[in-house]
DNA sequence: CGGTAGCTTGAAGCCCATCAAGAGGAGTGG
DNA sequence: CCACTCCTCTTGATGGGCTTCAAGCTACCG
């Protein structure tokens, strides 16, 4: 296990930095973003690196810059069950709360933007526009968390497997509708096995089912992680939303 | 079906209001109560009568002033997953969102203290005390999803049913933490196939956890609603969590 | 080359869904 | 009061989807 990620960076200036705009800081205004310059610093982790455990005290909170990260919570037998998926912009903690409840780990290279707990409370008390967009954040992945419930709860494998496919697609789109004609390109950020996690299966399951859709044409593969969608609305169709994805305006 | 809500109430106050400290006007001073109370008003719902369906209009937010309502997303072809029980004084709708991403139904009589869209959410932008408390609440529902994810993911029916009991517990006890000892007394606040929608199971199977549950003496049950808890700590042994019951502080 | 991590594939079995029938209780109206 | 309906819940029988257990495959790295 690699040591602690304390970065060795130089300096890093908000201006230039890639989630400036999504990120929980996108609201803030010249002397705001000043104010949270001085208290924030980065930290880099390798693949498979816990960045907290659930219980520990965590004396910051962070954005994700770069990188994919993942919360999970476990029961006593070790099933485990992944709760979130935090890609770059997403925000990772809770003012007012020092113990993080989950499992913190990088499933790819990841680098935080961190902010020290205390000051950035203060912060949080201070600044609406950094509590407004940190509400607004916080909503979303409820909105999130609900559509994950309907996956857990209601999906067969397969409509688990398409819908987990169609998520990335379109976060890795980033903000832009995905074209529903066209080729669409997508690297996987998980193993199977976190993928199974995620959707309340076993690695096996995952396995089979993205074979089954590779079979079938709705996925080309090449190589384990990287996806060819030749027919977006086919893989919307088998994962059981709507027409639209079932997103929620 | 009965008819929209509206109800014939007469004046009511905040200051005796039942979820006054913990709704999301509970931070809020003099004077920020008294432009609350401008714009509020009540309205009741009669069990099972929808108060939103999914995709409609609404043009307020409102807290659960008593009873349980409950949130719903359903597949096309009819599969229904409930993503939010509200329990008094729990917060309903969105700042900033005018569309009802969920179908919102009454399971018991329900009572909303209703605010109308558009002064609230120039409320939430002027007085820091509504945002934030409202910016917990939210943060706390996240939590309670991310709890509901474990229990959709990755545990058996049994384990489901004692969970869902233990969590009924533990709201209706409201704050004070449920005595370990001693007998605890609940009232189930869905049917079955209401509390199967919540846990992703059938009816059927609802039915049969909670008989073999009674049949092994870790429940009783008198009607079809009333439960008796006779040793809290089986129960929650029963729901796989931890000894403490896995809440996060 | 061996070792390991990630992935695939096969076989067997169990948990829960599905289909079906009936019991219990509340409300209605004769 | 009883017959009737409707709704909720219970119980039984059956089968399928997914897990579990097991083995082998591939790529990468020492």
């Amino acid at each position: 296990m690699p040591g602690p990620g304390r970065a060795p960076t130089g300096v890093e200036s908000c201006d230039t930095c890639p989630i400036r705009h999504r990120a929980v800081c996108s609201h803030c205004v010249d002397d705001e973003l000043i104010a949270l310059e001085k208290i924030k610093f980065y930290r880099s982790f390798e693949p498979g690196q816990v960045i907290a455990w659930g219980g520990d005290r965590m004396d910051f909170v962070a954005s994700v810059v770069s990188g994919v990260a993942s919360l999970s919570q476990r029961l006593e037998d070790g099933r485990t069950q992944m709760v979130g998926l935090l890609l770059p912009s997403d925000f990772m903690g809770r003012p007012g709360r020092d113990v993080v409840p989950y499992d913190a780990v990088a499933t790819t290279k990841v680098k935080l933007c961190c902010f020290r707990r205390a000051p950035f409370e203060d912060m949080i008390r201070d600044i609406p526009h950094l509590s407004q967009r940190l509400l607004e954040m916080t909503m979303d992945e409820l909105d999130a968390a609900r559509e994950w419930m309907l996956l857990l709860g209601r999906k067969t494998a397969r409509e688990k497997i398409a819908s987990f496919i169609a998520i990335i697609a379109r976060r890795q789109a980033s903000g832009s509708p995905v074209p529903m004609n066209g080729q669409i390109e997508i690297e996987l950020p998980l193993t199977r096995e976190a993928m199974a996690d995620y959707l309340g299966l076993t690695l096996e399951t995952v396995s089979r089912q993205i074979n089954a859709l590779k079979r079938e044409g709705v996925v080309e593969l090449s190589g384990k992680r990287h996806v060819t969608l030749p027919d977006f609305a086919r893989l919307l169709q088998e994962a059981g939303d709507d027409a639209d994805g079932g997103w929620i305006g």
